[in-house]
DNA sequence: GTAGATGATTATGTGATATAACTATCCGGG
DNA sequence: CCCGGATAGTTATATCACATAATCATCTAC
């Protein structure tokens, strides 16, 4: 019997190390792009949806603002999104990609599906809804389950 | 639409949303007991499977020997378990639980299963079934899924 | 008995993420 | 009209998780 067998009944444990067993993964299949999963994930939403503002792509992706900036920077200096004084506030910037960004993305797009798929090829169709449908009913309750743990416990060592 | 509707077509997507959504409250769960993910696992295999060693318990949770150390010190010096010199080799140590540390790791245990529990309270047992199952697929799948990848690209930014 | 492998450790680096504080600008009530 | 509080972006910084290289002691195989 395997030693971690009573963490694997935790859905949070199995999580974690499925995201930690992907993750280094994901980032390697992006380098030759020139991304990583965080800027990668801006370009996706900005060229899904250009005219947003660094606020609501932090927002969309759950990255702080701060965090944000180098990432724009970063996609800014590639040539592949630009910043564009928001109209009646010059306070805000609305993002948009570029043609070089648009190719790139699709470029990039196209390697982490594949690689995407590859993750999953053990998985029929449905089995595959079933774990997105799974990870998003983690997701919406995560913040709210630890209202009314046990709160009781020693001190930390 | 929302503006990742794109990236949620990704497993790997979804799948570092409800970590990172997870992890943090987690950790607020485990806190009061002096605990923190990584040294609460420790905890669990050496209650689980005493005798260990640390490269064992290093191979099983995937955690490299060096981070190890610290949380088994931690976790010693706290009074849950014990480095114990192994029969016929002097380099390596058995970890073993103290009776303390068996009585903590209960406790913490029924604190985060019932944090894990409202964490899936959307679903079904078999729809928990299914996402555990998709989360072990994929994490079977990771290492080997960067194979083969397209490697052209660009120059990082 | 020596060479190479292994267990534990130390030191160190990197990436992701969170917080506090600052500047510039906007907006609404007096 | 202007003043105080909110908001957009930024800077600096701290923390945590995770990985690598190098070291020391000991074991094992030849």
């Amino acid at each position: 019997m395997s030693s971690d067998a009573d963490l694997r009944r935790l859905v949070g444990y199995n999580i974690q190390r499925a995201s930690s067993a992907v993750m280094g993964a994901v980032n390697r299949v992006l380098k030759p792009f020139g991304l990583r999963r965080a800027s990668y994930s801006v370009l996706s939403v900005v060229v899904e949806t250009p005219g947003l503002r660094q606020a609501d792509v932090s927002d969309v992706l759950a990255i702080e603002r701060p965090n944000l900036v180098q990432i724009i920077d970063a996609l800014e200096q590639a040539g592949w999104i630009s910043r564009r004084q928001a109209e009646g506030d010059r306070r805000a910037y609305e993002l948009h990609p570029t043609l070089a960004g648009r190719a790139h993305y699709t470029e990039a797009r196209g390697a982490l599906m594949a690689f995407d798929a590859k993750l999953t090829s053990a998985l029929d169709q449905p089995a595959i809804w079933a774990l997105i449908d799974g990870l998003n009913a983690v997701e919406e309750a995560g913040p709210e389950a630890e209202e009314g743990e046990a709160r009781r416990g020693v001190q930390a060592p």
